[in-house]
Formats: structure tokens, sequence, C-alpha cells
DNA sequence: GCGACAG
DNA sequence: ATCTTGTCGC
């Protein structure tokens, strides 16, 4: 991959107290470790979701658990930390990654596939939070956004239409309910974006956001 | 140099 | 994300 126009980006010096050059590293080294292969749809049958709020220097990260087949809720389980890393665009993993494997660890039911808040390969290094967080904890992710943070949205096949990042596929727009918002999906780990836009259309239901990302709002929310 | 920039 | 009232639309 050509990361020179990368190198380029300016890191904000606002936040010199939190290694970027490292962090920068880190999302190399994860980038590598995604794997982007089939994960039949048919071996799911728990999906997960993960959300995160703040209140102060504090997070509370939410994780439910949900049948892949009726998007009935199975398991919700809440995890406080303490906020360690600030928001900086493309760096949003380093924020919300910690707070979301706790939640996710204390689940019972580990869940086939999770779907998370945000990108996922649709990332500048190729390593969003949903991929930095399938990495770690070895679990198919799918990343959904509600805004892009790179790369060009193609033209609309249906409810559909790519995402160009240097003159490759990363993802998927998606026109859930027309006239609304647009999700964008990408590859998180562990899955094709095939499978991705199929997984994330099969838990919409009467809203723009998927079933499990809802809940997992709702729940995270104070 | 300026703008863009997930949550 | 969060701070926040009313308001436009289905």
């Amino acid at each position: 991959m050509d990361t020179s126009k990368i190198e380029k980006r300016p890191l904000p010096e606002h936040h010199r107290g939190f290694n970027l050059s490292k962090a920068r590293k880190i999302q190399e080294t994860l980038a590598k470790r995604v794997e982007i292969r089939p994960l039949p749809l048919t071996e799911v049958k728990l999906v997960g979701g993960v959300d995160v709020s703040y209140m102060e220097d504090r997070a509370k990260a939410a994780a439910v658990v949900l049948d892949f087949q009726t998007m009935e809720q199975r398991e919700a389980k809440i995890s406080w930390t303490r906020v360690a890393f600030p928001y900086i665009p493309t760096f949003l993993a380093f924020r919300e990654a910690p707070p979301i494997v706790q939640a996710v660890q204390k689940l019972e039911n580990r869940p086939h596939l999770l779907l998370v808040d945000g990108h996922g390969v649709a990332h500048p290094l190729g390593c969003g939070l949903a991929s930095h967080v399938g990495v770690l904890l070895k679990i198919p992710t799918v990343g959904v956004a509600k805004r892009l943070l790179c790369g060009e949205v193609g033209e609309f096949e249906g409810r559909r239409a790519p995402i160009f990042l240097g003159g490759k596929i990363v993802g998927m727009a998606l026109a859930p309910k027309p006239g609304k918002k647009l999700l964008y999906v990408s590859v998180g780990n562990l899955i094709t974006l095939d499978e991705a836009v199929d997984a994330v259309f099969r838990c919409i239901r009467e809203h723009v956001q998927p079933e499990p990302l809802k809940i997992a709002h709702q729940l995270s929310r104070v």
C-alpha cells in the first residue's frame, strides 16, 4: 500500500503528550493482521454490537448480543473505564477500543460477528476501530459508520455504492432507508465485504442503524 | 497554505 | 462524542 500521502499528514500538535507516532506504528502492525476471508453467514447465530458514551473522564461501553435471525436480544454488558486518549480523527481506536474490549470480554456468549460503530479498513492505514477491535479480540467484525472518514463514494446500484480509496474498493455506502442518512460499511476483520454488507442489511429493522448498534447505543447512554 | 477529518 | 430548544416532517 502507498503510505506516502499518509506519512505527510501532519499530526495535531496539541496532542503531543500522546505518542501518535507510536500509535501510528501500532496501526501499521495491526493492519497487517487484518484478515479478509469468508465468513459464511449461515454460521452466524449470534451477532453483537458495541458502542461507547462519555461523561467527563469516564467512558461507558455497552456490548450486546442478539439472535442473528430474529434480532431478539440475548445479552448485554456494560463496562466503565477511564478515558485514556483524546479523540483524534484516524486514531479513534486508541480511545474506544479499550472500553469496547472490556465490555465484550464480559459477555458470556461470544458473538460470531460483531458490529462496531466506526470504520474498519476504510481508514487511511486500513486499520479503523472495527479492524483494531477485530484483531485484538480475534473476532469477525464489521465497521458501520455514519460519516465518511476517507475515500470517495461511487455510483449507487440499488441501495449500495462502493467506497474507493487508493483505487480500491474499501467499503460500501448503504442507503437502508431511501431519503434518510447513509451508512458506511467496511470490513473490520475475518469477513468479506459482500458478507459484511449482507449482514448489516439483515440487522436492519425499522431504523437506519442496525439493531445491535441501536441497542448498544441506547445502553451506553447515561 | 487550506480544507477535511469515524466517535 | 457532548453541550442543548424548538421545530420540521412522517
